[in-house]
DNA sequence: TCTAGATACCTAGAGGCTCTAGGTCAAGGC
DNA sequence: GCCTTGACCTAGAGCCTCTAGGTATCTAGA
């Protein structure tokens, strides 16, 4: 087995990993992430819901991620929490350290 | 003017950037281009030619590297050499600050 | 009152990139 | 005779982000 589906590559342009690393930290839902990822990065990654809720699908699809709905009080929209599952904790590792790999990668081109 | 074509972008998986590196340096052709990326970063950038060939004719198209063709000695093929345009310098400048932003962003978020 | 914004979810389709999987042609090694 | 190397090229698949909407409720402001 392994090598099914190798997670989400950051340096591919794929946002996913960035996903991973927030809900690594506590179990989020998406409208959260959203803001989380602005507020952590100050402006600098600011996925639209857009990329965000589809990336979420297609990390539970993938396994990495499993979510719940929550209901919250009268007239308040409800959410789905998500968390890292075990692949999910996995692929997270992996990515971090093919980004460690990729990020020396190019600095050594961009000579930074 | 300006803000057309904002130039290649490495956070979303565009590897032009890294190209205007290289060809930065000096003077390129798209084989060697191939070669370099591999051998700077001692294989984890290894991109195919149908990904660098593509590449190099949207950033020539885009006005941000010049090529000219070089004919060689006797049955050896020709190449089409590359260097920055003024444009390309400055996209190059750009995509370097962007990039040392994002490399900060996504740190923050994975926690390196 | 009416509008706008925040909260929270969702989707279809466009656009644009990488990558696969080929192809061309000549020289040189085995 | 065949494979590898050098050097270029392309069509199409696949997959991702992003645009531009939509739903619904509540609160604040003009």
């Amino acid at each position: 087995m392994s090598e099914r589906g190798r997670g989400p590559d950051l340096s591919r342009g794929e946002f996913g990993l960035l996903i991973l690393g927030l809900v690594g930290r506590r179990e989020m839902y998406g409208y959260e992430i959203v803001a989380q990822l602005r507020a952590t990065t100050d402006g600098v990654v600011d996925l639209p819901e857009g990329t965000v809720y589809p990336a979420l699908r297609r990390l539970e699809r993938d396994g990495l991620i499993a979510g719940r709905w929550v209901e919250m009080a009268e007239g308040t929209p409800r959410r789905r929490y998500y968390r890292l599952t075990t692949a999910g904790e996995h692929a997270l590792a992996v990515g971090r350290e093919e980004w460690l790999r990729f990020k020396a990668a190019a600095d050594s081109v961009l000579g930074s």
